[in-house]
RNA sequence: GCCACUGUGGCUCAGGGGUAGAGCGACGCCUUGGUAAGGCGUAGGCCGCGAGUUCAAUUCUCGCCAGUGGCUCCA
């Protein structure tokens, strides 16, 4: 053995230590760490190695532990490995693909025929048996020829040799037992670091992520370095199982879907729209502060509208079929017109359909319009809760999260040039209001600036930079992580995004504020200036909840159906202890009815415990217990949605305390303090 | 839109070539009970819709509709 000496750094204590050369990355980092030094990878002058990495020269190098983000991303890739081993085992034709890490777990894409379950459960048995077989992984280098004949009967890994070879990457083999797979790295060294692993689930997807290639058998899994770890997240999963909002949506009787009425309209049962009734109330007044004026504009519009908005041609495909008149129908029946006749007529404009509304803003547009404007009326802000419809693809739509028929709470800003800084800023303040009001503090900002090809854009030069600052200022005002994404803006004009996240880790895109210098153009806006002369207004679009739909389903998850009391659709349940205290109870109803609360009262002759049970289905923030004590006390016992209770209130107290509860918004629920 | 899977009383689900079952819920009676299921009984289903195969279809086949999980798309 050569006995050069090198130097390694450790990156994390800058302490240099010296070894002999061909000395593996595993070695030094046991030696700097210890045995237990969880690690599953190294970093070694800025790159990924395996732990087997053999050095040869001075370097600086860094352990990757396996709770890192880029540990975890190793440990994922290695178990998509491991899965395509098991099914080939298993399935022999079968051809892996390619099988990434991604964020929660990991995928591998088959093309086989079609598995199921049971298939699954095999799969995951093989793969156990290969964890406890414990076989190295090893990386081998290859000539590309070489690759090229190992993969003889893959054409999809051929493919990826070709593009890899063109890339000038370089290629590389990783081989556990019998199996090997074309790979990168770095991998975990051994199949038994793997044991911790679920498949979740089955599906489809194409090569390539196109429609037009083969289709391949997606197979989802997660993998965690221990058993406590792979069970939390299982028990998180199947706890977010029971938040989703169609679930509780159905069980609180919020919401209702009926393929008879079409899909992805929803039907908002009384419940649900006493939701979204509060909600509307409470950004009301938010506009009211902020002197938006509300309209209402019908649901409906001339094709015209939104073939001068440009909507009608650019985004027919997303839309309802325009609708014709009588006279215009007969008129085609007549001549024999079919429907492809039909739809390239209404296409080059010659007849006058009418449309769907897809957006509000050509309505708020012609109320602008409807008298001159000066720079006195500037800025005119136009809210409405404005219903739309859009044609999702059918294999999108789900729950209330992705619908046909949806109501933004929408608003028009038209400003001035230099009035657009205050007025986003005032947009931002609003979103961030209606988000702490309602505890969604686990949320970032997305700012959607224009890229390099300028071809895409309307506006001029100035505008936009001018516009952009604006959003970057604004954002930057807000108090929250945000991110700067060239490329983001629409076509019109920069844009700033609200995402959410939820339980289960999904980002949903709701609230947006969209600078906009299109349709003012389009539908020559003006406004008399200080100066005398005419000028081009700027629009700004923004909905801080995105849609009623779509913000309620990710707010029932939010709160996992059990609302805050001023939202809840049951603010107090009633139960009785027996027949003779109904009277008392129905008084009390009464009593919290007239001043605004929502009441559900169970006087049934079932036992306490029953009515408990069946009032607990509509998540109500209070019940309240009524029996001898509490009627010849004039008192109440109070039991939390937390199982927290409280004996012998007053009911002027219960009332003052409640009232002050849903007056103030309050998050938490006051009157049974908090759960332990 | 594409692929796979699913569709049985209000809800959750079992069953399966000979026209249907459970639990919860609803309703009625008994019970008058103190904090997550008291007892007994009754009603409720064109087994998603339409065709085909069959002596016979809720069951098998095809088409459609809808839901679920993905892919693709999203002004």
């Amino acid at each position: 053995m050569k006995t050069v000496g090198l130097v390694s750094v450790n990156l994390e204590t800058k302490e240099v230590h010296q070894y002999v050369s061909g000395i593996t990355a595993s070695e030094v980092i046991t030696d700097i760490h210890g045995k237990k030094h969880g690690c599953v990878a190294a970093l070694i002058d800025g790159t990924e190695r395996d732990l087997s990495y053999v050095i040869t020269n001075d370097c600086e190098i860094k352990g990757i532990k396996v709770d890192s983000d880029e540990g975890m991303y190793i440990l994922r890739h290695s178990c998509a490995h491991l899965l395509a081993q098991a099914v080939t085992d298993i399935f022999p034709e079968a051809k892996p693909t390619i099988g990434p890490p991604v964020e929660g777990g990991f995928y591998y894409d088959f093309a086989m025929d079609n598995i199921g379950e049971e298939e699954l459960k095999e799969i995951e048995k093989q793969m156990q048996r290969l964890c406890r077989e414990n076989l190295q992984i090893e990386r081998l280098e290859f000539s590309d020829v070489e690759l090229k004949n190992i993969f003889k009967d893959n054409p999809y890994k051929l493919q990826i040799i070709e593009e890899k070879l063109e890339a000038g990457d370089g290629s590389s083999l990783y081989r556990q037992g019998n199996f090997v797979d074309l790979c990168l790295g770095p991998h975990v060294p051994k199949t038994s670091n793997l044991i911790h692993f679920k498949l979740t689930n089955i599906s489809s997807a194409y090569w390539k992520g196109d429609q037009n290639n083969e289709k391949l058998v997606r197979i989802y899994g997660m993998v965690y370095p221990t058993k406590n770890q792979l069970k939390d997240r299982i028990r998180q999963l199947s706890e977010a199982k029971l938040r989703d909002h169609r679930v509780i949506g159905k069980q609180m009787e919020l919401f209702h879907i009926d393929e008879t009425v079409g899909q992805g309209l929803i039907l908002w049962t009384p419940r649900g729209a006493t939701i979204r009734n509060e909600l509307q109330r409470f950004i009301s007044s938010e506009l009211h502060k902020q002197r938006y004026k509300q309209v209402y504009t019908p649901h409906i519009g001339k094709l015209d509208l939104y073939r001068a908005s440009g909507h009608f041609p650019y985004y027919q495909e997303s839309q309802y079929p325009p609708l014709i008149n009588h006279d215009e129908m007969k008129k085609f029946v007549d001549e024999g017109c079919s429907c492809s006749d039909l739809a390239n007529k209404m296409h080059e404009g010659d007849f006058n359909g009418y449309l769907l509304k897809p957006m509000n803003c050509p309505h708020h547009i012609k109320i602008y319009s409807s008298k001159p404007r000066s720079y006195r009326d500037l800025p005119l802000r136009l809210a409405e809760f404005g219903t739309v419809y859009r044609w999702e693809q059918s294999g999108e739509i789900s729950g209330m999260t992705r619908v046909r028929g949806f109501t933004q709470d929408d608003a028009h800003l038209f400003c001035r040039e230099d009035q657009i800084g205050n007025e986003l800023l005032g947009c931002l303040r609003l979103v961030k209001i209606i988000f702490s009001t309602l505890g969604m503090n686990n949320y970032r900002v997305r700012v959607g600036l224009r890229d390099s090809d300028s071809s895409k854009y309307v506006g001029l030069e100035e505008a936009w930079d001018n516009a952009e600052n604006s959003c970057r200022n604004a954002a930057k005002s807000l108090g929250v992580d945000f991110s700067e994404e060239p490329g983001e803006a629409a076509f019109y004009g920069p844009k700033i995004d609200f995402v959410v996240k939820d339980v289960l880790g999904r980002e949903w895109q709701l609230g947006t504020v969209q600078v906009d210098y299109n349709l003012p153009q389009r539908f020559n806006l003006n406004y008399a200036g200080a100066d005398g002369k005419m000028h081009r207004p700027v629009m700004i679009h923004r909905a801080p909840f995105g849609s009623m739909e779509r913000f309620c389903g990710v707010l029932i998850e939010h709160f996992a159906g059990k609302f805050p009391t001023w939202l809840s659709p049951t603010q107090v349940a009633i139960a009785t202890i027996s027949e003779k205290h109904t009277e008392y109870g129905k008084k009390l109803e009464q009593k919290l009815h007239a001043l605004g609360v929502r009441v559900d009262c169970d006087f049934s002759d079932a036992t306490i415990g029953k009515k408990i049970k069946n009032l607990r289905k509509l998540k109500p923030p209070y019940t309240l217990i009524l029996g001898d004590e509490e009627v010849n006390n004039s008192q109440i016992s109070i039991r939390g949605l937390n199982n927290i209770q409280r004996n012998g209130i007053k009911i002027e107290q219960f009332i003052s305390e409640l009232l002050e509860e849903i007056n103030l918004k309050k998050i938490e629920y006051n009157l049974t303090g908090k759960e332990n």
